[in-house]
RNA sequence: GGGAUCUUAGCUCAGCUGGGAGAGCAUCUGCCUUACAAGCAGGGGGUCAUAGGUUCGAGCCCUAUAGGUCCCACCA
């Protein structure tokens, strides 16, 4: 042995000490190999601001358990790496970070501006990818990628001017979610809703000609100033006779028309609406309808312009109560109601988003999504769980054209020049020459920057080299699996997927495997402004990477959000210290010994029973695995080790090692421990990278990693199913036997002869071939096999297990009413067992329509609960 | 308004294609038994939200109801 293992297990030191390791040794690196298959997986760029989160942490750890997993499959492994530039994000932090230096971003100018951003992004930019190192991450960092590298810019580029050409992309005026804040066009799906409390101001206007007034309700009446009609549904007939006429709009003197709109809902309000075209992307639908003048009333800061009159100049909310105080001054308010409505906000900064109406960038969407659909619904990519196939569904069936365009610096600009001269649009990859048009050679750059998400959505080929036609792009694309959250789907994987199908003619991934948000104990999300985040980064520091990984991945089902507990990361650590500790143990005894050859037949029950065990451990959890199930896997190698391995098997071997002078017997048992710790060990290397190789390294110093060794493989000559069920009756045995000394009060410490009886001569067999340890786990002085319970004492207590009964006569009187008590309570639950078993026996429909196994396991049962009932019946009749 | 999802032990959650209810933590009892007190052994605790239905058999499938969470839409 090479060096011995510390007495606590302490991951402090230990870890960086392997993962640098596991670096120098170029372990996460993949080449194309044509003689081995390949299994992809892209990582989620987290953005060059972020800081890693429990998100995070989850989303890489199951990454990481996967590509572990199959890499010891023997697939040539790639995790592909890479950071976001996250544009908004990015452009935000900066100008926040300038403000506190006094400086205004267009005071440094766009160059200047650039300048900073990537000064930011090498500083900042490789903080996350050391953090997800300290996970444990076996990203193939040599492939590390930006968003806006050399080659994702050229895909970029290409990607718009190829769909530009074929008219996917196109400039249009639209009405579009317009933050006022960061000044910017925002996509639908950044557009975020809160319900907040505000009033519906009722207010009339009155009708030209007349004395009458329509009266309708609106919750914000600074957009009056932009009103260009007032709608009624045709059919109401309130108004009916009103279509047509025209209505003063006051503070603008505006003579505006009535209009008929089956947009407008009758059963509402007063079943009418103004209609402000350019302030509401509904009033812009119903102003396209009726030619209706678009006017804009706000500056981008959301402040009132010239077409808003004597208003110009106000904040939108200052301009809302300045009207509100002039119409009810006019008389023209009726009355102020409360009135709480979801109001669009911007995700990122909260503010109250304005539609305006801009020229802006669009990807038109109904062509492209088709395939995206078909390939979910032919199970060409499978989602996991299968229920967010709904939400998928649900948002390419209302799909709307994409703003792409971005009034942001940090960004990939838009490969769309103007000509100087004519105002010529020539999209292209470089700038043009000459203008196609005009002849004029001044162009102007488009000033807008893309859609952070446009680049990410590229990521899947992107990072492989396209458009180039790179080795790597044919042998890993397309990639196995990808992983993320739920929150995500139609930001991001919604739009790789139609990208994917678009671009390389093939989907971008096989899987996508879906997870949940990590909560605070509470079930709050965690976040900076409740300040309930816990770092992963202080969690591993305190108690290891492996027992984070272990705690994000078990007790939870995909797709589902979890609750983050110290407790339970303390429970993982236990766990990582158990298997340390049972590590310890076994090299403590294999110290200074060298094992002999050992054959099947130089094993014993006991080793054949935990190797079976193992065996078919090894075939569940790569089942399991296999088909995504990480948490069960894992849970059902945590079982292994603790319960089975530790404490049973390592007890069951003790006497042996300690006492034994049969060296072939001690082999049997070392080399069993050793043999069934290993391949344990490699099932739960995925999840506990760093510990598993640790105690593998320390166990075989020839050995170089347990990272690329192999994965265990199931073999039927493992299956020792005799030895199993053998196992299983000594242990009910033992666990009887310790469960009424526990009752009777009888401390460990104080031995007592057991007599086994039986007339099964292989039962008793059975317990003579495990005798050794049988006597060491039930605190047996001695034990004695024989076939009826001559010369037992009456008083003696009894245990009846299937086919036999054991007897443990205590040196001390036994209260035989509390032992009578004791069987008649067994005998109850016999009774109950029975019962059940021979209703359903018994029951004709039962027996011709359930399965033949079925009803077989039952009639075993049957059996055996008889035999137990009449030896507890016997027993009972020898007491009273 | 549309949809998804959840309701299982005191708490937090598993329970994979229907075949005797599980884990961790908490709790109670006894143990410092030469790997581990970050441990060992044993115990208590659940008409699996409610009501129907399908089935030989339902925590699991179907329907309805109640309550919670989330997503989408956005009726001004």
């Amino acid at each position: 042995m090479s060096k011995e293992l510390a007495k606590t297990y302490d991951p402090h030191g230990l870890e960086d000490r392997i993962y640098k390791k596991w670096i120098d040794k170029n372990y996460f690196h993949a080449e194309v190999d044509h003689s081995k298959k390949p299994f992809t997986i892209v990582i989620p760029p987290p953005n060059i601001t972020g800081q890693l989160h429990m998100g995070h942490a989850l989303d890489n750890t199951m990454q990481d358990i996967l590509i572990r997993f199959k890499r010891m499959q023997g697939y040539n492994a790639l995790w592909q790496p890479g950071t976001d530039h996250a544009s908004i994000a990015t452009e935000v932090k900066i100008i926040e970070t300038l403000k506190k230096q006094g400086i205004d971003k267009h005071d440094l100018g766009r160059e200047g501006f650039l300048k900073r951003a990537w000064e930011w992004k090498e500083e900042y930019g490789g903080r996350i990818i050391e953090q997800l190192k300290k996970l444990g991450s076996s990203c193939d960092w040599e492939r590390e990628r930006f968003t806006m590298d050399e080659g994702c810019n050229k895909a970029v580029t290409e990607v718009f001017v190829r769909m530009h050409e074929k008219g996917w992309i196109y400039k249009g005026s639209r009405i579009v979610n317009w933050c006022p804040v960061c000044n910017t066009s925002i996509s639908d799906a950044e557009v975020e809703y809160q319900e907040q409390a505000g009033h519906f101001w009722h207010i009339k206007y009155p009708i030209v000609g007349t004395d009458e007034y329509l009266i309708f309700a609106t919750t914000r009446p600074e957009t009056m100033l932009g009103d260009t009609a007032v709608a009624v549904n045709p059919e109401d007939d309130r108004y009916k006779h009103l279509i047509g006429k025209t209505v003063m709009l006051p503070l603008m003197n505006r003579e505006i028309p009535i209009v008929a709109d089956s947009y407008v809902d009758m059963e509402f309000g007063t079943g009418v609406v103004k209609i402000t075209p350019a302030h509401d992307p509904n009033d812009f639908e119903v102003g396209k309808r009726h030619n209706l003048p678009e006017i804009n009333v706000m500056n981008d800061d959301a402040t009132i312009n010239a077409n808003g009159g004597k208003f110009e100049g106000m904040d939108r909310y200052e301009a809302r109560k300045a009207i509100v105080k002039e119409l009810d001054e006019m008389g023209l308010l009726v009355k102020i109601e409360d009135y709480t409505h979801n109001v669009g906000t911007h995700d990122r900064c909260k503010t109250t988003v304005e539609p305006l109406i801009k020229q802006q960038w669009f990807v038109k969407m109904d062509e492209l999504i088709k395939p995206a659909v078909e390939a979910v619904k032919n199970g060409d990519i499978q989602l996991i769980p299968e229920r967010m196939e709904k939400t998928y569904f649900n948002w390419t069936d209302n799909i709307r054209d994409w703003c792409i365009s971005r009034q942001l610096w940090w960004g990939h600009r838009i490969p769309a020049y103007y000509c100087d001269k004519c105002g010529e649009i020539v999209v292209g990859k470089t700038e043009p020459t000459v203008c196609p048009k005009c002849g004029e050679a001044h162009f102007t750059q488009d000033p807008d920057t893309l859609d952070t998400w446009f680049s990410s959505a590229l990521w899947p080929f992107s990072t492989l080299g396209w458009p180039e036609q790179t080795e790597e792009l044919k042998y890993f694309y397309p990639t196995d699996v990808l992983v993320t959250g739920y929150d995500i789907i139609f930001f991001w994987v919604i739009r790789m997927v139609f990208s994917g199908f678009e671009q390389m003619g093939e989907k971008p991934f096989k899987t996508v495997l879906f997870h949940g948000l990590v909560r605070d104990d509470q079930g709050r999300k965690m976040s900076k402004s409740l300040g309930n985040g816990i770092d992963p980064l202080e969690i591993i520091e305190k108690y290891g990477a492996d027992a984070l990984r272990l705690t994000l991945i078990t007790g939870n089902a995909p797709g589902n959000d979890m609750r983050f507990y110290m407790e339970r990361v303390e429970a993982n650590r236990n766990f990582a210290n158990k298997i340390w500790n049972a590590s310890r143990f076994i090299m403590m005894n294999m110290e200074g010994k060298e094992i002999g050859k050992v054959t099947d037949d130089d094993l014993q029950p006991a080793d054949k029973w935990i190797i079976s065990k193992l065996n078919n451990l090894v075939k569940e959890v790569t089942d399991n695995m296999e088909s995504f199930e990480l948490g069960i896997a894992v849970q059902k190698i945590y079982d292994f080790i603790w319960d089975e391995f530790c404490d049973w098997y390592i007890e069951m071997v003790k006497p042996r090692l300690y006492n034994s002078d049969d060296k072939k017997s001690q082999d049997a048992a070392l080399y069993t421990l050793k043999t069934v710790l290993i391949d344990a060990l490699k099932l739960l290397h995925p999840y506990m990278p760093f510990i598993t190789e640790e105690i593998f390294t320390t166990l075989q110093s020839e050995e170089e990693s347990i990272m690329v060794s192999e994965w265990p493989v199931f073999t039927a000559d493992r299956a020792f199913e005799k030895d199993e069920s053998d196992i299983e009756i000594i242990k009910d045995a033992v666990r009887g036997i310790r469960n009424v000394r526990t009752q009777m009060n009888v401390p460990p410490s104080k031995k007592a002869s057991v007599y086994v009886v039986s007339d099964k001569k292989e039962i008793l067999d059975t317990f003579t071939e495990s005798k050794l340890f049988f006597a060491s786990l039930a605190y047996a002085s001695d034990v004695t096999m024989q076939g009826d319970k001559a010369g037992i004492a009456d008083d003696a207590v009894s245990v009846v297990i299937h086919n036999a009964v054991l007897y443990i006569p205590f040196a001390e009187l036994v209260d035989i009413k509390q032992e009578i008590e004791r069987l008649k309570k067994e005998e109850q639950k016999l009774t109950a067992e029975l019962a059940r078993v021979n209703g359903m026996l018994n029951n004709e429909k039962f027996v011709s329509k359930a399965p033949e196994a079925k009803i077989l396991e039952e009639r075993a049962k049957l059996e055996k609960y008889t035999q137990m009932m009449e030896q507890v019946k016997e027993r009972l009749a020898q007491l009273s």
